[in-house]
DNA sequence: TTACCTGCAAAGTCTTTGCACTCTT
DNA sequence: AAGAGTGCAAAGACTTTGCAGGTAA
């Protein structure tokens, strides 16, 4: 399983790390089709799970709605808009132990977890009264 | 917006009641079947939806699977087996206060968050080396 | 009677897979 | 050349929606 230096591979790649929005597969297919319309989504999401296997770019599962491709290495948090559905980065530490607090796991070896913060971000925001539509419906 | 009282509704809170193994929407589906074939896959969701909205049951988001459903009222966490993608409760203190460790939240209005461990159930255990093939596919 | 609820079918969203072709190596 | 990668179309898994008829209150 030798993997094969691609454009299309490339072009995922940099759409990630130039987007830095926690682009779905969606985001960064359309990214990507503005300059080379040639690319397919099945290749775009080919493409996002081989760079998740090699930890070039890390997925962010989001419950409820599509799986979000970010470009930090590192563990951090997330927040999910419940209105819009955008994601965006949280200043936190990262929580390495947590599985240190499970009194009983029911015999399952706990290997890590998942931790999404839920919100309402600024452009969405209740206070903002005079606010027009959200940018798109709920996703979750 | 009156709520009414159906079989099918009663049907839904008993199944998730009388499982009580985090059922999926069509395991709730399956389940009722049994004994009552006419009632559609739709009517289950439906109503699932419902019971969440009045607070009878819980909705578990997995990540890269479909979407579980609690009878326990109370906060408390999960586990996925990433094998075979099963969840079980587990035995831990529920945070109330995870975002008081936020330093930055990009002006979110943070409401509450979702966390799941990962991990590996007895069953999929990778330490049963004469085990034979996990129930299902892995999920995610 | 009212309008909520149901069941069916169809559509929708997100993602994966089969297959033949095209490139990288 | 090999065979990994690509693009297309189709399928798949999960869930929602439109609509006509049914039914609780």
């Amino acid at each position: 399983m030798i993997r094969r230096k691609t454009i299309q591979c490339a072009l995922v790649l940099d759409a990630v790390n130039e987007l830095k929005s926690h682009p779905t597969a969606d985001e960064v297919y359309d990214f990507i089709r503005k300059k080379h319309p040639a690319v397919s989504r099945t290749t775009v999401y080919r493409n996002l799970a081989r760079l998740c296997e090699t930890g070039d770019i890390r997925k962010v599962e989001v419950p409820g709605s599509a799986d979000r491709f970010d470009h930090l290495p590192k563990g951090h948090y997330h927040v999910k808009c419940t209105v819009c559905g955008r994601v965006a980065d949280v200043d936190m530490d990262y929580i390495t132990d947590m599985e240190n607090g499970i009194k009983n796991s029911r015999g399952y070896e706990i290997t890590g977890y998942e931790m999404i913060f839920k919100g309402v971000c600024p452009d969405c925001g209740y206070r903002r009264c005079g606010r027009t539509e959200p940018k798109k419906k709920p996703t979750a």
